[in-house]
RNA sequence: AGAGAGUUGGCGGAGUGGUCGAACGCGGCGGUCUUGAAAACCGUUGACUGUAACAGGUCCGGGGGUUCGAAUCCCUCACUCUCUGCCA
């Protein structure tokens, strides 16, 4: 979340902030938890003057009754004991507009980054660059959807009969080309020098809370409600999570992790031929990679990812460009997103497969993840992650793209991993 | 799942209801000594909040209670360990 002390010294830069994001009522709502912070303030001092004069009494009394001075000692019980129910009664009012604080700011979303273009839909995202051949398909080319049933390689109604909708199984070299894939996206992540990490695919709801999926995007999630757990959306959450409520070291920074997880999503109320196939899944693969970076350095860390994301899809040799989100498609705890799109040939569409961001202190905030500064301040690291890759949709273009007559040609990097050059 | 023990600062580990944010040791940092280093010695060393700066307030797993006063007593939840059970 925002910190409070940039709401009170940069309010002007908030609210434009969030007008630029289309948060609604963004100068209203800013007054209202500036106001919000003062009354708390001026409660909280209050209540600790009264405290204050309490623990000296107590502390007095303390030594009354060492020297044996028993009576003089009662005669001051009552002053404390009101002293206490005033301060009793402060602290109840506090306690209060602290809720209402923290709430009113656990709903405003992350300020954009400067060059984040004005917008409201994906209509108005900037187009970085553009690069890749987009092939010529022959006659009678399949989306596919039609080529994995073709070749007998993802069975959806498989998925249907154990599971429901969006949970498929892949099967023979479908099985196998996932397989490929996790491993070629982890091997190349070390080689740039991620660290692996298998985290649980569980978590628990002060880690929803860590790194912005709670409160406000509960129903996404698959909530294990008997034991409070929830199934991760991505990897972000268990990863990220690993360094809430940690003071990193200087030297350790940046520190830069990966991790293969299933990831899980509910996406209520989203039908029709953009979700066909691969395109929208209830549960998929994807490789993650993270990082947690000095805040003079997390934008240098950003284009590093992307650069880093962007070779990988040079290597699958397939056509992809790099969108800068606009300040309306921006996610709520981003500051600046690059999504990366891989063109599905059959489908005709750009097809999202990674999307890379830095939250700035957002996230870090919440975690109360920080490290000491050069005059020995503990401050708020960024955070920045993205995704190396997703495979579902990278699996519907690699099968579209290279389709042929008789079969579909592997990209050359996976051979090795493959065992195969070619589906069926 | 049952029985018992435990949860204290970066780590280890004391702690009696009263001047305890917490002994002591290790580690870290600064210094003396040294050509340099080690050893030794001296000093220093938690977080949050708050203030112009002091002051003040809060924090000994989380939450609640008893008391003038709680790390210390009570309740409750979570987690860890040991034994038993079950299990890949």
């Amino acid at each position: 979340m925002l910190q409070l002390t940039v709401l009170r010294e940069q309010t002007d830069l908030v609210v434009a902030g969030l007008n630029k994001k289309n948060y609604k009522n963004a100068a209203e709502e800013v007054a209202a938890i500036l106001d919000l912070d003062q009354q708390r303030r001026a409660l909280q001092s209050e209540h600790d003057d009264l405290q204050a004069k309490a623990n000296s009494i107590s502390k007095e009394i303390g030594i009354m009754m060492k020297s044996g001075e028993r009576d003089k000692a009662e005669s001051y019980k009552a002053e404390t004991t009101e002293l206490k129910q005033k301060a009793k009664a402060l602290s109840e009012q506090l306690s209060t507009i602290e809720e209402d604080l923290q709430k009113a700011l656990y709903k405003l979303p992350n300020l954009p980054h400067e060059s984040v273009p004005a917008g409201r839909t994906s209509e108005d995202n900037e187009v970085v660059l553009e690069q890749g051949e987009i092939p010529e398909l022959y006659e009678g080319a399949l989306p596919h959807w039609e080529l994995i049933q073709k070749y007998d390689i993802i069975d959806f109604e498989l998925g249907n009969k154990i599971t429901g909708a969006g949970f498929p199984v892949y099967k023979k070299q479908g099985a196998r080309l996932q397989r490929a894939l996790i491993n070629f996206f982890l091997d190349e992540a070390m080689k740039a020098g991620y660290i692996e990490v298998q985290p649980p695919i569980m978590v628990n709801e002060a880690s929803g809370y860590g790194t912005g999926q709670l409160p406000d995007k509960d129903g996404q999630m698959y909530h294990a409600t008997a034991d409070n757990l929830y199934l991760i959306p991505t990897a972000e959450v268990p990863i990220t999570n690993m360094y809430r409520d940690t003071i990193v070291p200087v030297e350790q920074l940046p520190v830069k992790n990966t991790g293969h997880t299933p990831c899980f999503r509910r996406e209520a109320g989203s039908w029709g031929a953009d979700v066909r196939g691969l395109n929208r899944l209830h549960q998929f693969d994807k490789v993650e990679i993270v990082q947690i970076s000095l805040p003079e350095k997390s934008y240098e860390a950003l284009e590093e990812m992307s650069s880093y994301i962007q070779s990988l899809l040079q290597k699958l040799e397939l056509p992809y460009r790099v969108l800068r989100l606009c300040g309306g498609d921006l996610g709520f705890t981003a500051a600046l997103t690059y999504d990366m799109e891989v063109y599905s040939t059959a489908q005709g569409r750009w097809l999202e497969v990674s999307s890379a961001s830095n939250f700035e202190t957002y996230q870090a905030n919440r975690l109360k993840l920080r490290f000491k500064n050069d005059s020995g301040k503990t401050q708020l690291l960024h955070t920045l992650n993205g995704s190396a890759l997703a495979l579902p949709r990278i699996v519907a273009a690699i099968l579209e793209n290279n389709q042929t007559p008789d079969g579909i040609n592997m990209p050359k990097v996976l051979h090795p991993y493959l065992g195969f050059e070619k589906i069926g």
